[in-house]
DNA sequence: ACCACCCCTGAAAGCGCTCTCAGAACAAGC
DNA sequence: GCTTGTTCTGAGAGCGCTTTCAGGGGTGGT
């Protein structure tokens, strides 16, 4: 409850007083502040000046109040289950969104967004204290339903659409360009541990992927995960299983990586001269495991500036901004 | 900019319709949705009722406006540099009060504060959109200089005092059990990688090594790290110049235990048979490294649930409160 | 000198809510 | 019946800001 809480009360210069200080009106004061209607240089130089010697700042709650503009950005992570938001990943996106929003009295609220549940969007349209909506791991069926009155203040990280731009990391290049360095290190069978189905940012690599091998004339060897470890252990299994000659795996994701790692180790399998093993994400402890991590980088922090920018300055974007990704050679492939 | 936003007019539920529903005034409503004043049972029944019937929800600017409470909380991470916001441990800090926060309508802001801007506090302080502020990694001198008006809405994770209350993982019980574990296993000559010293969060941890050494009456061999896996390299590298013969080591962070790890495996020294390795954090690449890290888990989203519940309640919490480790027991010890 | 016109400025009306204060309604006591 | 006391309720005054609208004071044209 916000209500009801004892604050000391220290005289913050309020709008008239800086009115007062340059000798006008409220409305002129309020006119230069906010910069919207005419006002003379002579005018507008002795409320700035004003403003600034009474060290005036515009209290966020009134002006929230009357324009109906929010103060929160709401970060909407789609999931299947409210797991998603323990997830490293979103935490350095709600980070940096936090850290941009700052200056601007805006705050950062994360909640997740179950793929069968767009009616929330709606809600959060209605609330007068959201500012803006950040989708991550958005699907088509959700960025198509999201209400229209929310358009403009609402963007992606992932895919985009003509109504909310998305913003995300080259995906397919930083696949394509992976598979062309196994490729290029000789291996031939090379095999994919995929991303979950249902994420669109699961499409592009895969695509890669499968292009590569058929302009290479190789055979496709993909079996699905879901980005944790767990599931690149498993996936790496099922690969060792199903195809036993397999000498590389590109894995869509560096835990995944890690996990296929892990197995191989077990079963004495050196990587690189046996299988070579490649991520993605290039997270910090990929340079740390043994052998350390074939990756290509996923600028994160960058892709959710772009993002958080957009939706701060309401400014209007291309509907879908690729990031480059840098494939990082260490010992694993 | 938060001014100058079109938005789509929905006609929201507001108090006056409430009250006219309910055949009120819009005192009366105000008082029985707050909850303060007196009303009669029939009267709160119909203004309830009536509430839920249009869907009301408070406008958290109007009520923030009147009250002079705000709709922020802010991180604020103590460090040298900015760089401390892009650590993971922040993030998960950030996140999880993020999403605790989000049902009370109030956003979450990242700030990083120097070690010698004490000034910073007292511009929170004044800010009308902050409702409170939860440090990270404070100093004694930082939280001796909290300023008064700010009390009652100021947390810590971390240290704590009487008037900022601190929350944190039993640092030091968990260094004195994974010390105990590597006693128990044999290990005479135990070095320690210690956090760096500006930090209060390192002193338990080195008191606790330095206490079970002086008890069991085996030497002192610690050196410094500032919690990075390339310190816990360079760390494990000084330990094996100046104490060749150590056969374990304690170092105050995953990360660091990670580097140390790697540093190990260059040189073909066997872990855990020649020297044990233990960690803290337990962070999720603990589990896959090679070999599997031994370390105590640190609560990171309970610590920071804890924090974040005193701050929104505004309730009086004990001084300190510290949130129980378990040792994780896995290859490296 | 007069009018039209434009640029600036200030008065005032709220935005939706909280909370004080005074009055209404009713019960009890004499 | 009248006073005293006790609940409960409603009128109203803002919180600090934006924004409409009407008017004031110049300038230029005739």
């Amino acid at each position: 409850m916000i209500a009801h809480m004892s604050r000391p009360v220290v005289h913050r210069a309020t709008l008239d007083d800086v009115a007062r200080a340059a000798g006008v009106s409220r409305s002129t004061a309020s006119r230069v502040i906010a910069g919207y209607g005419p006002a003379s240089a002579a005018t507008r130089d002795r409320v700035v000046e004003a403003a600034g010697r009474l060290g005036y700042a515009p209290n966020p709650a009134a002006r929230a109040l009357v324009t109906g503009a929010g103060f929160r950005l709401v970060v909407a992570v789609i999931g299947a289950t409210p797991d998603v938001l323990h997830d490293p990943y979103v935490d350095r996106v709600v980070s940096a969104a936090a850290t941009l929003c700052a200056p601007h009295d805006v705050g950062v609220s994360l909640r997740w967004l179950s793929l069968h549940a767009p009616g929330d969007l709606d809600k959060m349209a209605d609330d007068p204290s959201v500012h803006s909506v950040l989708l991550v791991n958005t699907t088509q069926s959700i960025i198509d339903a999201v209400p229209t009155r929310l358009l403009g203040r609402v963007v992606s990280i992932g895919i985009g659409s003509p109504q909310v731009p998305g913003f995300d990391v080259d995906n397919g290049g930083a696949a394509a360009a992976t598979l062309a360095h196994l490729y290029a290190s000789g291996r031939r069978r090379i095999a994919m541990v995929t991303g979950p189905q249902w994420m669109p940012c699961t499409h592009r690599p895969v695509e890669a992927y499968v292009a590569a091998m058929h302009a290479a004339g190789l055979p496709v060897r993909s079996v699905p995960g879901d980005f944790t470890a767990a599931s690149g252990r498993a996936g790496m299994a099922e690969v060792l299983h199903r195809w036993p000659d397999t000498d590389a795996v590109f894995a869509g994701s560096d835990a995944m990586a890690l996990g296929a790692l892990a197995v191989l180790r077990e079963r004495g399998i050196d990587v690189p001269s046996d299988i070579a093993v490649a991520g993605f994400d290039d997270v910090p402890f990929a340079a740390l495991s043994a052998p350390a991590l074939t990756t290509a980088t996923h600028p994160v922090e960058e892709i959710a500036a772009g993002a958080v920018t957009a939706l701060l300055a309401q400014s209007r974007v291309p509907p879908q901004t690729a990031y480059a990704s840098e494939l990082v050679l260490r010992e694993s492939a």
